[in-house]
DNA sequence: GCACTCACATACCGTGAGTACGTACCGAGA
DNA sequence: TCTCGGTACGTACTCACGGTATGTGAGTGC
């Protein structure tokens, strides 16, 4: 132990624009991040202290409070990055699909990578909704993971001739939404997930296929449930 | 405040079979857990204290340390109370339907209903996962709520003529779970639940009855995702 | 070069989970 | 009925950890 290696000094963020202290604050500020990812990834929120996650950055928790309200919202920085990290990555795997369903199904498939990184489950899903709260947790997943979801169901539902309004979208949206991530439990959680994430493409290719068919031929929405 | 109203000093347990002694002690464990079931439920795991709880159960840490080995003990017996409660309303939902796809859209609607309950948002869905841990606590959903999503799941493949081996059938289950658990939160989040669930029902039993074509008419499996 | 402030470091406090130990009371046997 | 053992607690304490108040020295602008 001790502070052994003092591998950089030096703050990898350009110090371009700002001053030098800047970026040396910038620097650090960055390591407590990097250090808590990794700490409350291992370990999780309530197990991982404060004095443990300042000795990795080699600082002090002088410096965290400068930077950071507390140990809710430096949670809340990891979170939001390991969130915005995963989105960006379902997101890019979207472009270059003109067909909505395969659209869909690259979605479905970069989906299902994101949730097997130990980051993502850790902290995202695991943590997420018990350390920031409920309302904080649906707030991000509303503009980064469930976003990307609304554009696929978005996308699929233009496909038809339906007239479905902002509601039913987020509604159909949300349901896509928990059968991905559901999903993408059994792969994760499976002793064998290649096999585990077949089964799930070939299940969920299965609804698609049979949402496809009644959207093509514009069937109408029942009345589901009513009695 | 204070210890005013000295309700009951007299076990609501039965004390039949059982002598004087062991009903007082399962009281006294019982009050434990009611009172830890609602001071979580309202302020969250984290922030109950143990002082709170047994001053609501008005006895002492040494009472508690007694009938269970620590805090996250005591969370897991209200956890699986809750979980169990909320099992068996939905399992009675299902009962006295032949039609599956019948079966189907009740529980769709009790599994609805249990989600609302504040217990059962907090302390299933949103602390759970963080304070068990992901892997006790898919243990606890796999004998209880998620046994009953597999038992609607096979009663509706049963419907058709497929042959589907039994992880198949935990995929479909695991998929269909996810989507039911997101459906709950898109209703228990809304300003208008009512409105919320409506849609909710009406975007499931859409999604049933294009599963049901596909079923009914025998499509097989599509190798979905295949290149 | 001088004041000022930003980016930390140090020392401290309060709270709350967990523990060691004492004790009263019930129930079984003589 | 008396003792005796163990159960079911109560009391007092420790220690870890989140948070805070305050000191300080190296930049930075003037």
């Amino acid at each position: 132990m001790s502070k052994s290696s003092v591998s950089k000094l030096v703050p990898k963020v350009p110090s371009v624009g700002g001053s030098r202290r800047a970026a040396y604050s910038a620097s650090t500020k960055r390591a407590l991040i990097d250090v808590a990812q990794t700490l409350f990834t291992d370990q999780g929120y309530a197990a991982t202290s404060l004095d443990q996650i300042v000795a990795g950055a080699r600082v002090t928790k002088g410096a965290l409070y400068h930077h950071f309200s507390g140990k809710q919202a430096l949670f809340e920085a990891v979170f939001e990055r390991v969130e915005s990290d995963s989105a960006q990555s379902v997101k890019k795997a979207l472009r270059g699909h003109r067909d909505p369903w395969d659209k869909a199904r690259a979605g479905l498939r970069a989906h299902l990578e994101v949730v097997q990184e130990a980051r993502y489950r850790r902290i995202v899903i695991q943590e997420g909704p018990a350390v920031l709260g409920y309302e904080r947790y649906r707030e991000q997943e509303e503009r980064s993971t469930f976003a990307n979801v609304l554009d696929i169901v978005q996308s699929v539902l233009a496909a038809g001739k339906w007239e479905l309004d902002e509601d039913m979208q987020q509604t159909f949206a949300r349901i896509f939404f928990g059968a991905m991530s559901s999903a993408g439990e059994a792969v994760s959680g499976s002793e064998d997930p290649i096999a585990a994430a077949v089964r799930v493409e070939t299940a969920i290719g299965f609804i698609l296929a049979g949402f496809q068919i009644l959207v093509e031929n514009d069937v109408q929405l029942p009345n589901a449930l009513a009695d």
